[in-house]
DNA sequence: GAAGGCGTTCCGCAGGGCGGAACGCGGCCC
DNA sequence: GGGCCGCGTTCCGCCCTGCGGAACGCCTTC
């Protein structure tokens, strides 16, 4: 609770915001659409158990179908029915630990994290690319109040975060779409021009560093660094706090050393190298 | 393979009866047990990046058809295409993270099992129930190579473990169910009698205790106690260890006071109240 | 008693998912 | 080299299956 309410509760970005949405002309299949943004309806907004009704609401799908739908889900344990209504089931919960860019990434970088934590007992994050999307892998934070808008499994649009940027800069297809696309002004601070954005870009290329300065959330400074492998960001690291301590700098050594640290562990253990998804979405 | 031998299950088409099991005369929506049971090809056995050829033979689901659902699966980011094949996708991971049953109970557990790791120095748990069987939501382990046959996110039949039994213990649908199927021994110590099983069941419900003496795995011992809400096992926790330090026993009041604390702490936090599901799968 | 919101069931229409067949490719073995 | 196998991918016409408007019974609210 005392986290993300001032955070701006974001419903993530305008395009997909109101009622109705997506769902409508996509490619592939179109039952698996739309459990999908039926399932989707939970991780947005508030709450975490909705009635039929709302979820209708949310997703614009007519009742009967999703009496259908969510009655097939919840036999499969994706879903579960209570009396209050609907939830997400356990066995999303099993699929999501088996998914290996999370798991193998998570596990060589734990120990790594810990010891951030340790020497600055601030909030430590890891992260991964989704598309021109952060999703956090792992936090480990101290009792300092402050109020980071992540969470674990959350997402984050990639341009206005420390890490965000940090992928960016080592993943050239995802920072094409990236410098593509509209950048919101979250803050006053938020890197809202493509062409900054690039330059910033190829700061963080040449130095392994990059920094948000209240770019996502005033109050909220960090420094990250990309976990390299082949040239490719496959995670990256970071150290967020509030800035009247604003010397985040002198963290730059220690979150680029994890990072390194991560990189070297991985390379010893073999199978999480292939870390490029195509990702089907290059429609858009 | 212990379930369906007996009920001839005959009438059913040929072509996916053999190398795989269910998925056909379900009901349900076809398009998505099949997707489901695509994604849960690659939670079983081992590997986590499949062919499609593989995945073919795991599911026996043609292969254009498979060609067409993961096409499908890609693009809503449920997985993911990489050159050395397919893998479960990062948004399953965020879907994950987003079940409350885990969530909640996991947030309120964690301080104490902490403590009970602190106070044993020996492999903590903390599961739940899913239909028969055990999901485990956590684990706490030391540097002691105690082979658990358990991870985070992984499945268990209930009735052979300590967690399990405790869960069975408080939730009649559950247990009406698990001594309705056949008990398959796992080790000679293995409670395969519908009898003893419904003994045992009772004890534990007297005690508040359950114990594990080998009969999920040779080596492996533990004592668990469930979390009650209202009279119903939500969760159960437990320490695990090797049956040459046979005294389980000294933990008990330790294992037993943590799941206390537990659903003190649940208690007064609104919102995981509701825990049943009913799980559709109320048919057999 | 009317009005609105909820979850649920029914059923006839047609659009979408199906999968056998066929293709191009690369590795392997004679 | 040629033959073979297994792989991923594409095509296309048949037919099955998912669709959703309409209607119902049950609540609470005014």
């Amino acid at each position: 609770m005392s986290v993300d309410d001032q955070a701006g509760a974001d419903a993530v970005e305008p395009g997909t915001d109101n009622p109705v949405r997506k769902a409508v002309g996509r490619p592939g299949i179109e039952v698996l659409n739309r459990a999908v943004d039926l399932l989707n309806a939970f991780t947005e907004g508030p709450g975490s158990t909705h009635s039929l009704a709302e979820i209708a609401r949310r997703t614009g799908l007519p009742k009967p179908t999703l009496h259908r739908l969510l009655a097939a889900l919840d036999v499969l344990g994706l879903v579960e029915k209570t009396p209050a209504g609907y939830q997400l089931g356990i066995r999303l919960f099993e699929l999501g630990e088996h998914v290996p860019r999370k798991q193998k990434l998570r596990e060589a970088a734990l120990p790594f994290l810990q010891d951030l934590f340790e020497a600055s007992h601030d909030t430590v994050h890891l992260a991964v690319l989704d598309g021109t999307d952060v999703v956090y892998l792992e936090r480990i934070r101290g009792h300092r109040p402050i109020n980071v808008a992540s969470r674990v499994g959350g997402r984050l649009p990639a341009y206005c975060t420390g890490v965000g940027k940090a992928l960016l800069a080592f993943n050239p297809e995802a920072a094409m779409k990236a410098l593509a696309m509209p950048l919101a002004a979250r803050t006053p601070y938020t890197i809202t021009n493509h062409q900054v954005l690039a330059e910033e870009l190829t700061r963080i290329r040449q130095t392994g560093l990059s920094y948000d300065r209240e770019e996502n959330s005033i109050g909220i400074v960090c420094v990250a660094a990309p976990i390299l492998i082949d040239d490719r960001a496959i995670g990256a690291v970071s150290i967020t706090c509030s800035p009247p301590r604003t010397d985040v700098e002198r963290y730059a050594p220690a979150v680029k050393a994890a990072a390194l640290g991560i990189r070297r562990t991985i390379a010893r253990t073999p199978g999480l190298r292939p870390s490029d998804s195509t990702r089907g979405d290059n429609r858009s």
